[in-house]
DNA sequence: TTGTATGCGTTATCAA
DNA sequence: TTGATAACGCATACAA
């Protein structure tokens, strides 16, 4: 019993290949009789059904959607953004009845030929850097693609956010409030591990689009507001966690004048400077301003954030990939919403030194 | 410029498909300069490369791994035990090189062929309930299959908790602090939707084991203490939401006599609970204490919980699969362990009525 | 180093 | 209602 086919099955009843398969596919265009004898002998025999690869490669359709991230697993599904954004994507996925297949990329010097061999019928990327090689991979395989957040790739499918004016909106919230001296902490710009301090030149050169242009967001609002850009403190982390943010924020307060405000570019490295506030015995909002991106965490904290529709474009993009939209290259940008909570107020009136 | 395969490219130039085959998969086996001509012609005629389909058909592998969970995926990634399983289990694939094939399961009268057509070497199924036809059509595939946490089906592999004992370690923390009205709070017994107090018959009847093993620890400890369990207020929701454990929260917090303490089996509703505390005024954990189950979102809240190792248990899962061992029936329990945060202490010596 | 032939397990077409 | 045949696109044993 080693392997058993639709054949093993017509030869045993001494029927043909066809017929057998019509029984599994097509109950209608057989007798009942006839039908029922199939599915018994199949039963009897151990046949798993028909076989899902040779019946995809008959079909044309493999029957799921593709998904791919720039980091690690363990690393994407600890996002919040990301997790967000999977819910709508697996929504859609589950409407239309496909798999959701996520692909892992090599990391390191490990080999992968995942991309290549996917049994797919499109792809979802999101965030690659400019330049990461399996953009070209995936493009090899000339199925309908749809980039999210970074990279833009004109003439192709792009769900994402209007990152400069989201990002603005969320400097000029604290400069209206009255704060002049501002620290910036981001994750995602380069993928070379660097944790520190960021030159202007180090910060323009950023590898991930969407960063690149969060932080030109920033920088424009500083400009409008007659505020000195090159001043301002950027501490630049290598992962999206507390404790970077935490890490960040300890770097950022520990400049002289101690910065009033702290602008983040992810809930996560939001609620770490908020420790390091904490540590430092700060008072939020009194002492200090902080704010978030994404609102992927930042409710219970009190944290004032920049929403983004996460869900909503995990499942638009879902739905453009699935009804074959992903064809023409549609630009979807979603909107955003500066949410105040708690942890932003004026400056204080005489800061402590 | 339809399609174009081994064959397309083969006949451009003249040769086999043989030799255009062994251009991609077996550089090695060909001349230097025909690979280079063929490679040419391949990227001239827009060539895709080898049809992933037609590959796997041949090679008789997948190169992917199945998962199935019985909640819609929306839902899934929602809760942060089963992001955390995922992580593991995603690792587990990383580490070889497949993708991780996230399988919906038809709910409500919407029709899927998912598990039946879905292109995987093998099968994880998380939290079935009892009799859920979805695992029917997983055996049919006669694929490796690892069941976590439910149910558990004798000569299968299995990955979970032992449920009874960290249930019953939960219950003798606050039986041990001296509470002695005690009331819980418990999501995912029934499938039906049902939100409100549940009988003795109906927590016995559960259709999730997982979840009516866990009650059974509870009650367990409880008459091990000595404290009538027929007594205990058995709140069950239908969904596992903070909003759900406010719910159960406010109901059981208006019994008379008020429970001193609450248990409930996941960190999500505990945190639920928590709000309706706080809604009513009460002291935490001076007035009430509030234990939750798997630590997947209890820390920030300081929530005493039993931490459950969410991702070793993906991981292993993944291995198990992966590596082949899937094939005996191995049972593994991992460790859980009860963390005591701040929401539990004694009970107030003359409890407010 | 390259070509020939065959099989992987289905399903669709068309004829009986 | 059922059967014969031809794809689907590829990889491999074997021969040249």
């Amino acid at each position: 019993m080693a392997r058993v086919t639709l054949q093993t099955i017509a030869d045993r009843l001494g029927v043909s290949r066809a017929t057998v398969s019509y029984a599994f596919s097509r109950p209608d265009q057989l007798s009942d009789g006839l039908r029922r004898r199939i599915l018994e002998v199949a039963d009897e025999l151990g046949y798993a059904g028909p076989n899902p690869t040779a019946r995809s490669l008959r079909l044309g359709r493999a029957g799921a959607l593709g998904m791919i991230f720039s980091e690690t697993l363990a690393y994407a599904f600890a996002d919040p953004y990301a997790v967000g954004f999977f819910q709508g994507l697996a929504t859609a996925a589950e409407d239309a009845g496909v798999g959701l297949c996520i692909l892992p990329l090599p990391h390191g010097d490990r080999r992968s030929e995942t991309v290549r061999d996917a049994v797919v019928d499109s792809f979802c990327v999101m965030s690659l850097p400019d330049g990461h090689p399996a953009l070209a991979e995936v493009f090899a395989r000339k199925l309908p693609v749809v980039m999210v957040d970074e990279p833009y790739v004109p003439g192709h499918p792009f769900v994402g956010t209007d990152e400069p004016t989201a990002a603005a909106t969320a400097a000029r919230h604290v400069l209206e409030l009255g704060h002049r001296r501002v620290g910036v902490a981001m994750v995602g710009l380069h993928d070379d591990g660097y944790t520190g301090w960021a030159s202007q030149e180090r910060q323009e050169s950023a590898l991930f689009e969407a960063m690149r242009r969060r932080r030109g967001g920033y920088q424009r609002a500083f400009e409008e507001a007659g505020v000195d850009w090159s001043g301002v403190p950027f501490y630049e982390v290598a992962r999206n966690t507390r404790a970077a943010g935490k890490k960040a924020g300890h770097a950022l307060l520990g400049c002289d004048p101690r910065p009033t405000a702290i602008l983040t570019n992810t809930d996560v490295l939001a609620l770490g400077v908020l420790d390091a506030a904490s540590d430092l015995g700060l008072d939020v909002p009194g002492e200090l301003s902080v704010v978030g991106f994404s609102d992927s965490a930042a409710e219970d904290a009190g944290l004032t954030t920049i929403r983004q529709a996460k869900r909503e474009m995990g499942e638009a993009t879902g739905r453009l990939l699935l009804s074959g939209a992903a064809a023409k290259p549609e630009r979807l940008i979603f909107p955003h919403e500066l949410i105040v909570r708690t942890s932003t107020a004026p400056p204080p009136r005489s800061p402590r030194r």
